[in-house]
RNA sequence: GGGUCUAUGGCGCAGCCAGGUAGCGCUCAGGACUCUUAAUCCUGCUGUCGUGGGUUCGAAUCCCUCUAGACCCGCCA
């Protein structure tokens, strides 16, 4: 890595940001090289796709990156993850000092090839038609494909990421590929054969790789295409019995000839698609999930021999998984879709996820890494804000690391000042306690406690979280056993009665639970912590007397008492 | 058949893609504090960083081998 410092390095330099996250350029003591931009992989890749545009000589004063939404099923996170990544490239290459912008491509053209779980099954007739051609079975948008799309698009809107928007439809009913499609076409043959060796896939020996859709029944993939006329720049193509997934589809028999400069509607097949897209919108930077690799090394060869376009930059990643090691599923039952995600974490927490790595498995649950992604956020902020961890103190390159990746989070756009850090448990437990005037309550507690100094939308935002939390993820902590002896379940009981006495102030109660433990010859330590077991379900909670105040000590006689009797 | 990822204290994980003292959370055990701010603090659980090689002054980290598990692709897009 002695290689770092260049132009793209001088340039990154140059570039004003924060004037916090460049505090870390400095060598590392190894002197391998310095940080470059902000230290994450989300830099390198920006200066390594910087670095190669040069050398293939391309212009750079636009960089075009590109992520595309499937608008077949319900999008999941890992959806959000492309765009929400590719958008990190973008914030890179702008940091390096690169002009630069996100093209949202929905490939809206594609058939519906099976329908998702939990949508209804009269959508089975539609069966192969393109998803834009579709109706929307929530009758709220103009296609089944563009209600699929809004619910991604909508999950970027929020998380604040910006995009330009486009359609597979638009894309080839205003001919934008027809000079790709034709180079294509006309080469299909050797293209077949490089398929064939490449992932081992017959199938575009025999057939063309594109798709006209029916002119008669409007579905795709049943209307095969048999020739390719060079000159009328047409497909000729018969309406078939086909297969997909699995299942048996019945074509029409019409048999057609469809133009591929928009006259027709059709759309290449996803081996060669990607190519004609790079070339024609001069994509320069696309992630792809393991799930495509083959495709994309297709299309890679494809754009460089076929159309004469360098393709772009890459960075694979991995599926989400479910917490049991299951790849999420597009069907209704589990989806993971950033709307579900927003009601228990900030925007930024998706943020963190998304931009913390990108290589390797993962296994995501709401309930596990809700609260850790948001506490880590604010441990990231303090380090940002210079309460630097003392492990990060002798290594820039890691420091530099992590002030980027808490800008990063932010979308480069950190606030001034840190804000209040509560610990997501912590509200969420409290939030448990208190479901009625839950905000006002709540932020009362952590005033009293004096976690935060005063109260702030911030922070009865994270109490809006942090209570969707705790009603969804209700852990029923009344089950753990306590041990109770004799002397344990008098002062209990002599508790309990104190407390329907009704006439406690909470120094009262506070000292009058200590009384009680002690006349009953029991731990106060361990009547304490029965209490805590009963009334929360943990071992440790907040001051009790002030607590049982709050919450009604009838409330919490009648708890002890069907908890001990 | 092809490919990718994962393997780190009792449990769960981070660190790896930019090599530099093996860390965090939880749990458990013991101790300090004669009622506890969500208490706090101390100590311990002696980690062959899956195996075997290689590169390096130095490897959990980079390269190769092997083992086990998971996932993806297999003529759908």
């Amino acid at each position: 890595m002695t290689d770092t410092r260049d132009a793209a390095k001088a340039t990154a330099e140059g570039s004003r940001d924060d004037g916090r996250g460049s505090g870390g350029n400095s060598s590392s003591r190894d002197g391998s090289g310095d940080v470059i931009g902000h230290g994450t992989w989300l830099d390198k890749l920006a200066y390594e796709l910087v670095r190669r545009e040069e050398s293939l000589g391309r212009d750079t004063g636009m960089i075009i990156v590109e992520s595309g939404l499937g608008a077949s099923g319900i999008p999941h996170i890992g959806s959000l993850g492309d765009a929400a990544r590719a958008y990190g490239v973008k914030l890179a290459l702008g940091n390096l000092g690169y002009d630069s912008k996100l093209v949202a491509y929905s490939d809206d053209l594609d058939g519906l090839r099976k329908v998702p779980d939990g949508l209804p099954a009269s959508l089975e007739e539609h069966l192969a038609r393109p998803v834009s051609l579709i109706p929307d079975p929530f009758s709220c948008h103009d296609s089944y494909g563009a209600h699929m799309s809004s619910i991604l698009l909508d999950g970027l809107d929020r998380v604040g990421i910006e995009y330009e928007f486009r359609r597979a439809y638009d894309t080839y009913r205003q001919g934008l590929l027809r000079d790709q499609i034709h180079a294509i076409l006309c080469r299909s043959a050797e293209i077949g054969e490089k398929i064939a060796e490449m992932v081992g896939q017959s199938k575009y020996q025999m057939s063309l790789p594109y798709f006209p859709v029916c002119e008669s029944c409007s579905r795709l993939y049943t209307a095969q295409a048999v020739s390719y006329d060079e000159s009328a720049r047409a497909v000729s193509y018969e309406c078939r019995d086909t297969q997909m997934a699995g299942r048996a589809i019945s074509g029409c028999g019409h048999s057609g000839c469809a133009k591929i400069d928009g006259g027709s509607l059709g759309k290449l097949a996803w081996k060669v698609e990607f190519a004609a897209r790079w070339a024609a919108f001069d994509v320069r930077f696309e992630a792809y999930g393991k799930d495509i690799m083959d495709s994309v090394r297709v299309n890679d060869w494809v754009a460089e021999h076929v159309l004469g376009y360098a393709p772009p930059h890459h960075a694979k990643y991995e599926m989400f998984l479910d917490k049991g090691g299951k790849k999420i599923s597009k069907s209704a039952g589990n989806v993971l879709t950033a709307q579900r995600w927003l009601e228990f974490g900030s925007p930024q927490s998706i943020l963190l996820l998304l931009y913390k790595r990108i290589a390797g498995a993962r296994e995501l649950g709401i309930r596990e890494d809700v609260p850790s992604l948001m506490d880590e956020f604010n441990e990231l902020e303090d380090v940002y804000f210079g309460r630097v961890r003392k492990e990060l103190r002798g290594n820039p390159a890691k420091l530099a690391k992590a002030r980027g990746l808490y800008l990063y989070a932010n979308l480069l756009r950190p606030p001034e000042r840190p804000g209040a850090h509560v610990g997501y448990m912590l509200a969420a437990k409290l939030a448990r306690v208190y479901r009625t005037d839950r905000a006002r309550r709540v932020v009362e507690k952590l005033l009293e406690y004096g976690t935060i100094p005063e109260p702030s939308p911030e922070v009865e935002e994270l109490v809006r979280l942090a209570g969707n939390y705790a009603d969804e993820f209700d852990e029923e902590g009344g089950s753990a056993e306590i041990a109770v002896d004799d002397n344990m379940r008098a002062a209990l009981g002599s508790i309990a009665r104190m407390l329907d006495s009704g006439r406690g102030t909470p120094d009262d109660i506070q000292t009058g639970i200590y009384d009680a433990a002690k006349s009953c010859g029991a731990q106060p330590k361990d009547v304490f912590a029965a209490l805590y077991q009963i009334i929360l379900g943990s071992r440790r909670g907040p001051r009790l007397g002030p607590f049982i105040a709050d919450i009604g000590e009838a409330r919490v006689s009648k708890m002890i008492t069907e908890r001990v009797s």
